[in-house]
DNA sequence: ATAAATCTTAGAGTATACTCTAATGCAAGA
DNA sequence: TCTTGCATTAGAGTATACTCTAAGATTTAT
């Protein structure tokens, strides 16, 4: 099974456009797409695994200029495993700085659901009198 | 103590810079800014508590419309509280999907290294053969 | 007195990340 | 055969959110 996807079947898999897999293909975030005899693409497992990978990273807020780096040093072999278990590192201390931004403003947005409620509570009194 | 601030002290407690104090204003994010006998502005505590509010919530993804959106409810009076609840819901469901992201690409993340560092160690055996 | 801070309007510039068009051409399916 | 899908390059357009400049004017601080 060394299946391998169309770029169609790839635009349906992760939601990116036709579009936007070229782009990242241009600017290098994808790289070595095989091509069948007509010169269409022949994106392989490994790299549908990539583009996965990097959609969750991406998501999460890590800039296309890193993940290009990430990639180069992807492609430069194993040696370079230190320096990208590094900007993973880096990443995940963003990750985790940003949930607790994320709860910060959970807590806040709740104490303006109370504020309103209380507000309206004392709007309906007032009424009721 | 009814003191205001300066457009500089607003700056530099919020971190937005000048500009984008002034940027805000006119994109009728930031409302009701006094003005000094000399045309300055005298940044209110409710005016700087509704720009930590907006910060807090922009920093969790909100767009800038929809906190205008929210801004022109707020003028309109306590009528509007309901929709400005829903506002705030909608945005809560959001970071909740966010956090749930965040929390799946830590895991991604978890097994990238464990699997870096398996790769590791076995080339530390071949190495010691 | 001089430098630094404030004000205004209008508009240009920057950065990121797409998104699409144009023009051209090959290939496969109904 | 005709439509649809794929390919290319180069560049324009979109959206968001700033960021800064210019030019002129007043005010405040050293």
């Amino acid at each position: 099974m060394n299946r391998s996807y169309s770029i169609d079947e790839i635009s349906r898999m992760t939601g990116l456009s036709k579009y936007t897999l070229r782009y990242y293909e241009k600017e290098n975030l994808l790289k070595n797409i095989a091509r069948d005899e007509h010169g269409y693409r022949k994106y392989s497992e490994k790299n549908l695994e990539w583009i996965t990978f990097l959609l969750k990273v991406k998501k999460t807020g890590m800039p296309i200029n890193s993940l290009k780096y990430y990639a180069d040093l992807m492609e430069r072999g194993d040696e370079t495993i230190p320096e990208r278990k590094s900007i993973l590192r880096d990443h995940q201390k963003r990750i985790l700085q940003e949930k607790a931004e994320l709860s910060q403003a959970l807590e806040v947005i709740e104490r303006k659901f109370k504020m309103y409620d209380e507000r309206l509570s004392k709007q309906r009194e007032e009424e009721g009198h």
